[in-house]
DNA sequence: ACAAACTCGG
């Protein structure tokens, strides 16, 4: 097989950062009997996390020995050559010889060289088996060669082995890591018998391909054929979490971790660090973090993330300091990490400095990811002009996406003169990128440029792109509700509204003014209040506060990110009903406590 | 045979 550098550095799968967990598909909205909880609420006290006892206890898995085992045991692995020796001087070779040698170099990551057993064994008597064909598969998965992989899937089928579990969970996997998840599902549900590989190979395939509600309810699924979770399941689940923000099935899988002995599993722990960040408990997080007794890039990437997320970027960056000090190298992904948390605060010369150092001290090459960072930090940070440079002058081929975190900032920092540059080049590259189109209608309205307006929009209407709706939801009583922007469907809407009105009274008397700038009809001023009082931000923060007893922290998570009317309606009513509010939005966390904003109007 | 972190924009 050819193997070019691309396959080798194959693109990442581009996945939604926050998705909308579909109201009809949400599984917490089962029937109450089919919906079995995973174990009780967590309960945190100074000293850390207890569980109360749940329903399920005894179905509980049991401590596995192994897994805590991996951590501690140094098993030394004979090195691939030495392997390689015993196997050359084998007097008989049989099918079993080379199924542990390709198996050796499938996992050593020697691709090749298993590969070159594979087709040596096929010029012997010897023909491949299920166990030699799964180790096959992965190499493909890690190459996404979808057409390799069928064609073993093919000649497994003629031999009959296709039904294999062993097999059978190679190729869930390998049709899930090439973006085929429906083949994926196909290949499952046809399995005669299924372990709980086979079940997290579905699962995992899920959330590698952004479809966590379905992997949420295969899991469940799972617990209730009583096939019992291992660590692998955990951690393959538990991003599912992180991506919804669905604290309240984040916790209950930590107690089902902690519950099961996994606690210590540093795969597990780091996945639970981001789901309490993403679902913003930065607490807990930190908590899991500190309890942790080794970390490595990937759990210290994550609690950086989090505190970038969540407007700290002070703490996230001396957390960076420490894990270099630690001796841990940070590898590329830490670095979108620590440039993301600079961005959010406005660390202008601290990411230059960080920018700087992956190629001189770390050998790193600048990524997309990182140029957005910088392209974004330099916007927010009103330096638009020098953002245009940078971009322009781009090492990578720069892409739709760049170009729309600059013109965001430009529509931030009310330059319609370079915005209009920016969304030619955007255009120019992607002609249907609604982002650009929305954001420069938005531009146009706020400057009474109707007409303008009204050409853009014309171009929309022609390319048939319509414009996604803005949409919120908040957990309540473990149900979600999801609100959509203008839409009054929702049972309570009677006492939203009602809340809404007796809030807007306090509100003008403490100095609130209602910002229509942002808003993209051409309506009277008075049409366009009410507008801004039907975004799905408000009607979900609202729904919240009266479904809630007094004091009670509301979470509320966005689609896209909070509109500026909204941002300083939010605070004034954090201040008038005591509450503490904290919205994601879908680039970070805004805490709302006592009138004022953790973002301190930064974002 | 299955596992953790990944920028920005709408």
């Amino acid at each position: 097989m050819e193997v070019s550098n691309q396959m080798l550095h194959r693109p990442i799968f581009i996945l939604p950062r926050v998705s909308f967990v579909r109201r009809n598909e949400s599984f917490w909205e089962m029937p109450r009997s089919q919906c079995v909880p995973f174990c009780a609420e967590i309960v945190y006290d100074d000293d850390g996390f207890e569980i109360c006892v749940g329903e399920v206890f005894d179905e509980m898995p049991q401590r596995t020995s192994c897994d805590d085992l991996k951590d501690e045991t140094c098993i030394m692995p004979l090195g691939m050559d030495s392997v390689r020796k015993v196997f050359e001087v084998l007097p008989r070779k049989d099918v079993v010889s080379y199924n542990t040698i390709i198996a050796g170099y499938a996992q050593s990551g020697m691709y090749e060289d298993g590969l070159r057993m594979v087709r040596e064994m096929g010029t012997t008597d010897l023909k491949p088996d299920a166990f030699t064909l799964s180790s096959v598969l992965p190499i493909f998965s890690e190459y996404v060669d979808v057409i390799k992989g069928k064609e073993i899937h093919g000649y497994a089928i003629r031999k009959g082995i296709d039904s294999d579990v062993y097999f059978g969970s190679s190729l869930v996997d390998m049709y899930a890591k090439s973006a085929r998840i429906e083949d994926s599902e196909r290949v499952f549900f046809g399995l005669s018998r299924r372990d709980s590989i086979s079940w997290n190979s579905l699962v995992a395939g899920y959330v590698q391909n952004g479809r966590y509600n379905e992997a949420l309810r295969l899991f469940r699924q799972m617990v209730m054929k009583k096939v019992r979770p291992g660590p692998v399941a955990f951690s393959s689940v538990i991003p599912a979490c992180a991506h919804l923000a669905t604290l309240h099935l984040g916790k209950q899988l930590h107690g089902y971790v902690l519950r099961g002995g996994f606690g210590s599993n540093i795969f597990i722990s780091s996945a639970l660090v981001d789901m309490y960040s993403k679902c913003g408990n930065i607490n807990a997080a930190r908590k899991i973090f500190d309890r942790m007794n080794v970390h490595d890039e990937v759990s210290w990437t994550a609690i950086i993330m989090g505190y970038a997320l969540h407007g700290f970027g002070h703490e996230a960056v001396s957390l960076f300091e420490e894990m270099k000090q630690q001796g841990v190298k940070p590898n590329h992904v830490a670095f979108v990490a620590v440039l993301t948390a600079c961005s959010h605060v406005g660390l202008v010369d601290e990411a230059w400095g960080y920018f700087n150092s992956m190629t001189k001290v770390y050998c790193l090459n600048h990524e997309l990811e990182h140029y957005a960072a910088v392209a974004d930090l330099l916007g927010r940070a009103g330096k638009l002009e020098e953002a245009y440079e940078f971009i322009s002058k781009m090492r990578v081929e720069s892409t739709g996406s760049v170009w729309s975190t600059l013109l965001s900032s430009c529509s931030v920092h009310k330059n319609l003169e370079l915005a209009e540059k920016v969304a030619e080049k955007i255009f120019a590259i992607d002609s249907e990128n609604m982002g650009a189109y929305v954001l420069m209608c938005n531009m146009y309205a706020s400057n009474g440029r109707w007409k303008e307006m009204a050409k853009l929009r014309l171009r929309m209407r022609k390319k048939g792109l319509r414009k996604k709706p803005a949409c919120s939801w908040i957990e309540v009583k473990n149900k979600t509700h999801g609100f959509v922007s203008g839409d009054r469907s929702h049972p309570s809407m009677d006492r939203i509204n009602e809340f809404l009105d007796g809030v807007m009274e306090q509100m003008e008397k403490e100095g609130y003014v209602a910002d229509t700038s942002g808003v993209l009809h051409d309506v009277d001023d008075e049409h366009k209040r009410e507008l801004l009082f039907g975004h799905s931000e408000r009607l979900a923060v609202a729904f919240g506060i009266i479904n809630t007893e007094p004091g009670t922290t509301i979470r509320v998570t966005k689609n896209i990110r909070i509109c500026r009317d909204c941002h300083v309606a939010i605070k004034f009513i954090s201040k008038i009903t005591e509450r503490e509010i904290i919205v994601r939005d879908n680039s970070r966390f805004h805490h709302f406590n006592r009138g004022s904003c953790s973002c301190g109007d930064y974002w």
